[in-house]
DNA sequence: GCAATAATATGACGAAGCGTCAAAAAATGT
DNA sequence: ACATTTTTTGACGCTTCGTCATATTATTGC
């Protein structure tokens, strides 16, 4: 009988020998697409095309993920554990409680422009003709993952609301605030997007034009202490090199 | 010799005959991709249906679009003047320049829950491997209709500062106000795209919220007259009313 | 150590879709 | 009425997906 492999076991206990042998070999071939993407895009991304990178049959991929959508939408929740990542040290920052949900969105944003493909994976994976193709539990892992970062971004709110920062009124609505934040940061995300010439869009895109609505949207809530009329760019440096000089390193480099 | 029928000239001059049956067929040609969207979804969107849909051959339609995904994006081009009629009813709306502002975000939203199909077309042709496929005029011709929108969005935003309804200092920045806001619309079109289960995410989503979160952003720029602490409602049903009751109506009979 | 059995890997194959192009059909010109 | 240009057609080649009978490898029982 043909069984599906599978690595999601998430017990405590080791992994068999098999096991240690398929969880690496999940890893190849995530890794092996990850490469083909980076490299020819998505388009160039076929099955056929991994197997003989990873130098397997096509047959053994099926064995892992039940389609090409599922393998991808896999690609993404191994991700967005790094924005978990980020998002953690941003609500672990030592600051005001406006500074850690202002950190969070510097984050996503730099993360996004460090790893461009990422964003696209997640795009793709929104589109409902790819979804219907992704199996109920990639599904169910990737929703749980998000999860977790609104559920950070939402703790961050609460705390704000307990300690004065924001007013008590808006307590039952911290999702609204963390849907609003989101969608932004999604939003321009998304319009951001290389290939979009935005510029001739009229705008005047970048970090720095997202920074500054995201601060208004807080002023907004009246999410003290208000932004300063001129010179938040400086809590932006500050956020930026306490948290995140190693992405911005990384960023400055690849420009150069 | 074999060239590209071809119904763009946006010339004065009345069109002769055979440009105006071209034309005709290029309508029904998007009608029926637009009705196998609407009935059986984007996977089943084939050429060979169309054709058979349309009773003419695959390579008549390849007279007229070059590719699948130009064809999409005709589509898109095609709907988005409804959106720009949205927005130009907005900007003529009898009320303050906030309230002309909102009123394009109520419309956004409205005709993008009334029109489901629109939005999983746009966010299809921002695809980059989608997007690298439609050719370079129809690219130009959907930006320089988004770029109608905008246009449209930023004048409220220029007028509001000449009235005073915005502080003078944004003047330089209009763009940014415009670009943040239809972040946050498109954000939140995207994140509640119907298959996504938001409500598992914590979010209690709707056009409510996003409602509430645009007249937070307002509020951050400090665009007056500020929303009061409750009852902003009033004001969105006011516009709604004014404005979109057709599309209202359109939305609650099918609802029933 | 070996046969029997179970698990896994393979790649040829069918199905489906895209886009092409030589040939057929229709329209136009003379 | 015939020649020439334009348009239409659908069979065809190509690519990709996902399957599954068969081959290979691993495991178990003796």
């Amino acid at each position: 009988m043909q069984t599906q492999a599978t690595v999601t076991d998430t017990s405590r206990y080791p992994l068999s020998r098999k096991q240690r042998e398929l969880a690496k070999r999940e890893a190849l071939i995530l890794d092996t697409a990850q490469n083909i993407l980076h490299e020819q895009g998505y388009s160039s991304l076929t099955m056929d095309r991994i197997a003989e990178a990873i130098e397997y049959s096509k047959g053994t991929i099926y064995n892992h993920f039940p389609n090409k959508e599922d393998m991808v939408c896999s690609l993404c929740c191994r991700n967005i554990k790094n924005l978990i990542d980020i998002f953690t040290r941003a609500a672990e920052y030592e600051g005001t409680s406006r500074e850690r949900f202002s950190a969070m969105g510097i984050g996503y944003s730099l993360y996004h422009q460090i790893n461009p493909l990422d964003a696209q994976n997640i795009q793709i994976i929104k589109i409902n003709s790819i979804r219907e193709k992704i199996s109920l539990e990639k599904l169910s892992e990737i929703e749980s993952l998000e999860q977790r970062i609104t559920e950070i971004a939402n703790r961050v709110v609460q705390e704000a609301i307990q300690c004065g920062d924001l007013p008590k009124e808006v307590s039952d609505i911290t999702d609204s605030i963390v849907f609003g934040y989101w969608s932004m940061l999604y939003g321009s995300l998304l319009l951001e997007q290389s290939d979009i010439p935005l510029e001739n869009l009229g705008f005047n895109p970048g970090v720095k034009t997202l920074w500054l609505n995201c601060q208004k949207f807080m002023d907004g809530y009246n999410w003290l202490p208000h932004s300063p009329d001129i010179g938040s760019e400086s809590l932006f440096n500050k956020i930026s090199s306490d948290l995140y000089s190693n992405e911005v390193d990384m960023l400055n480099k690849r420009n150069k």
